[in-house]
DNA sequence: CGCGTTTACGTCGTTCGTAACGATA
DNA sequence: TATCGTTACGAACGACGTAAACGCG
């Protein structure tokens, strides 16, 4: 057994059993591979996979408790070689964010900007999904850190950090009978019309779904999407009334108009989520000073390192204010 | 950086930073630990160990955060090879049990003859220490389990099985004055004399000097051991009253009397303490049946594989009972 | 001068890539 | 027939052990 061939057991489960592929993303040859894994079979006494002819078809129950215990000596292994990065001061590295459309499009522009000025030779990786899938990628090693919100409490998994707080709004074209009232909206105004929002507001426990629900209003979703620009595309070509991020509305929405619905769906927060026996890079702790700037570098190392549950952040900031202190500072 | 030179490091760091010794455990050769260790510095570019001369002297900062996480890996990788041999029904192999004297001497051998008959070829390896030494023995992987006994609560450490419970005796010359005595003894007829007892008796969270002390009595220690044979031997000697456990008395005490002390002093649990995230060999499952025989087999399993923290274990039999029991049986 | 580490060197085993072969849909 | 995995072979590398040199107490 050799870490080598640990790397290439978890390549290839990661690859969806396809050592060809697997071959690739590990920069060797498919036969490397193919001998590595029968090799480590044949040490071990039974096989890690079951096999459909000569492909591999699944992962047998015992290949997955090897697996499981692979992913931890490859991640401790990457961590020993973080270690000896960071102790070297090494200013080249790669960061992969797992985060969502929204995140990726509106708030990581200017952090990791500023990190690639101080840090040129960082490759950034974003890798967006869903939020399940977010938490995944950080949970399997395939991303070094999460950006994802949430109503209310952090995300189950991992450490989490506050960024931003922020409040989703109303789109709609100039013209619409909602732009034209001259009192608050209301929920009941919006239920009268179909929605155009993001995909997540089709689950169950959807903060907007849940908002609707408490007050008996039926929700009609006419489009979702996980891309804001999609969303505001579609308020343009008048499928309905748009509800998103504060974030993807910057201004300049030519025949849109912005209506504020401040108390009506609950404030959000966006995290950063980072895995515990991690060791992070210097540069991810740029990024994360950069990206959440109400938060000191050193209680970040602090928490971190220590394993502190309960890391008394100060109240995360408004997005407005975040943006204010940037253009400002 | 490969699985061998991680290895080497830990036993370079557990053979007190002498290559030769470490070289000599894990069957190499001096120069072939020494290169390893010279490649692996390099490749990481920091020292692991600080230099006096030629010799290792100390390990650096750095080094012990690589070491913490090169026994994870070791760990890991053990526990591949672990469930291999389960998986292949393996039946050698080795069992290291880290205990005290008055276990592996009265308690363990039945168990462990048990053991013997059913896997012959398991190599039963008894690792004798005070309280704290076992614990670190199973904390650094050099044990595979603990046998250890408190009073109250279990060990803080690791994820305790309750075995049996006990009471300790006293032992006097058969004319000494206390085995005249018509009435039952109380702390303060114990109090009058010097005491024969164990060595974990000299420190202050003791439940001998805790019991005295709440009734304001003086603890006197003539002597004190870690074996009770040496107990018993002395209070032979005339040098005091011995306090032991009831384990240790067989009952062919020549010239000797035992006087049993019932609520003089809290009962003693004794407990068999593994580390999570450590695979099982199913010869130390058979260990710990044979051991603990009022718990169940898939229990621990269960428990154990799946990380449960209440595990609601039967009351701990009396050793009494565990005794008639085996008898019987 | 003994103890322990480092350096030097030769051998052996292993890995890796190329190329050819085999099986499957 | 295209795709994917296995087998075969040769070259290069790396690990290991032996032997000798070096430093320190």
């Amino acid at each position: 057994m050799t870490l080598t061939q640990l790397r290439y057991l978890i390549a290839i489960a990661d690859s969806g059993l396809n050592i060809t592929l697997a071959a690739e993303r590990v920069h060797a040859t498919q036969p490397g591979l193919s001998k590595q894994l029968k090799q480590l079979e044949d040490e071990l006494g039974f096989k890690l996979f079951t096999r459909k002819g000569k492909s591999l078809d699944a992962v047998t129950a015992a290949g997955a408790e090897v697996l499981e215990r692979a992913r931890i000596i490859h991640a401790e292994s990457a961590n020993i070689r973080a270690l000896a990065a960071n102790l070297r001061n090494e200013a080249h590295g790669e960061l992969r964010i797992a985060t969502t459309h929204t995140q990726a499009r509106y708030a990581l522009p200017l952090p990791i900007a500023a990190l690639h000025s101080r840090y040129p030779d960082v490759g950034v990786h974003l890798q967006p999904g869903g939020d399940a899938e977010i938490l995944q990628l950080l949970e399997r090693g395939q991303a070094d850190l999460a950006v994802t919100s949430s109503v209310g409490a952090a995300p189950a998994s991992g450490f989490t950090l506050p960024a931003y707080r922020w409040r989703r709004v109303v789109l709609v074209p100039e013209d619409h009978a909602l732009a034209k009232l001259d009192r608050p909206l209301t929920l009941a105004d919006l239920a009268a019309y179909p929605l155009v929002s993001y995909e997540s507001s089709l689950q169950p426990e959807s903060s907007l779904r849940r908002a609707f629900e408490a007050q008996g209003l039926p929700l009609r979703l006419a489009f979702t999407a996980r891309d804001a620009d999609l969303i505001r595309t579609y308020v343009q070509a008048g499928l309905g009334v748009g509800v998103l991020a504060e974030m993807a509305v910057t201004g300049d929405d030519e025949g849109l108009r912005v209506l504020p619905i401040e108390d009506l769906l609950p404030v959000c927060t966006t995290w950063i989520v980072l895995r515990r026996n991690r060791v992070l890079r210097d540069y991810a702790l740029e990024f994360i000073v950069q990206f959440a700037p109400h938060i000191d570098r050193r209680d970040v190392r602090r928490a971190f390192d220590h394993g502190v549950e309960t890391a008394p952040w100060p109240e995360a900031p408004h997005w407005r204010d975040v943006v204010a202190l940037r253009s400002a500072g």
